[in-house]
DNA sequence: TTAAAAAATGCAAAAAACAGCAAAATGAAA
DNA sequence: TTTCATTTTGCTGTTTTTTGCATTTTTTAA
């Protein structure tokens, strides 16, 4: 394999992932750590991405405006939000969750749909904020500074005192098998609240994540109301998940 | 076989498969490695394709990236967040409010420093999670569209179960005689929570909102414990205050 | 504070790039 | 066809790059 390949390969899951482990880089490229640490350390040079120790995280997340930075996959994350907005009603209570792809669902929403938005998200808070006849609450906890999400004992117990309609939530990785997986344990835990707080929930993924698992599961499969990827939905990549739940264009 | 014609076969490989070996076009190719490097060098230098060491990449499987640091400076705000660092002592608990000269106080909070902070604002909670060595603790509630802080009863209940070393806050208005006053009931509300929850509390005030009141109290000036303003101690506009509590250069 | 994990450092082996040279191929003119 | 200059190609030895390993230093978390 090529360095330029395998430093391609790090900044897309850099950015697909938001923060990556060199040990894990490392095992799926099967080259040494230290050549992981080097292929890091030439690209936190180049700007590419932050270096960490341990690992590296997307520049979107450190950089201070989340307006302008780029988003990794942006148009199949539009995508995904399209059609994910043909779910929201007229004065639905919704959660929204963080990560770029629920970001791109704010900016999408109407701006005539008059909802009740929770968010553990400090982004989606604030453009939120931004956006006319919508109400917004943000549940607090302590801060995760890598994904900028309330998590916490207090985040999941306010979680635990309210049952919106519809959950839009995101995923680190997504398996017909092993169903919504995480990197954080942290995070899965909120998502398990964030879920069973919801009358339905809604995943937004794009297909990158497909078929890919990680170390802390966040609930089965089937827990999924709906799915939405980029994907038309006879795509045989989703072959495995058609025998469960609804997924939409 | 010619060499235009070996060069055209390199450089369809590479749109094929993004990437290819030398060792790999050589033997392929039946001739030797040297002229295989030869041509690709002489395609790197055509611009036709990004020569790599052990191989070669397409153009277009570069990465782009860009970094924009927008770095606004107010002088006032500045200068009282300076001011306002010298209480910070290592491992304490603050409390810090939304607004403009809270957040320059963020920006201005050393990174060695290790505290625990809380906070209602929204910009705030996402400043301080780009500091290291920094816990961030967001109140949940209700976002306030105008100044993106949490208000309403659940932030004020949240309040209610903290007490803070020191809370920073801001104010609409500050006069020596009706204390500190707001525009809006729902922040003077909140503020008053934040001020119960802290054993000490420091105003940050530019010079420009002294000995100025509007219609919703917050507190008397006596609730103060230090209030920051940019001016000199001895600085006239500050004379009102001279009886009260300690003021800081 | 201590112990574990990660990073930095130095080193050596392997692979690739480089430079120079000579043989082979090419092409043009006699 | 033959001759000769030019280009192309393959080979050799040397230099550079890359990579993994071992050791030391630093960072992190308990």
């Amino acid at each position: 394999m090529l360095k330029e390949e395998r430093q391609q390969t790090i900044l897309n899951e850099v950015e697909l992932h938001n923060r990556i482990l060199l040990t894990d880089i490392a095992e799926s490229l099967d080259v040494s750590i230290d050549t992981v640490r080097r292929d890091v350390k030439e690209l936190d040079a180049e700007n590419k991405l932050k270096r960490v120790h341990g690992g590296a995280i997307s520049l979107g997340f450190t950089n201070k405006n989340t307006r302008n930075t780029n988003i990794y996959a942006l148009e199949e994350k539009m995508k995904i939000a399209k059609k994910a907005t043909t779910l929201l009603k007229d004065g639905a209570v919704i959660f929204i969750d963080g990560g770029t792809t629920c970001l791109e669902l704010v900016r999408s929403i109407p701006d005539n749909l008059h909802l009740t938005c929770f968010t553990i998200s400090l982004p989606v808070a604030m453009e939120l904020s931004h956006k006319p006849n919508i109400t917004v609450i943000s549940i607090g906890g302590q801060v995760s500074k890598e994904s900028q999400i309330s998590i916490g004992a207090n985040a999941i117990h306010n979680l635990s005192e309210i049952k919106v309609d519809y959950s839009f939530i995101g995923t680190g990785y997504v398996d017909a098998v092993y169903g919504l997986t995480e990197f954080d344990w942290d995070i899965v835990q909120i998502k398990k609240a964030v879920i069973k707080a919801s009358k339905k929930t809604v995943l937004l993924s794009i297909s990158e994540k497909l078929n890919s698992q990680h170390r802390y599961k966040t609930c089965d499969i089937n827990a999924i109301n709906t799915m939405i990827t980029e994907l038309d939905p006879e795509d045989s990549l989703l072959g495995a998940f058609k025998s469960l739940d609804i997924r939409i264009l």
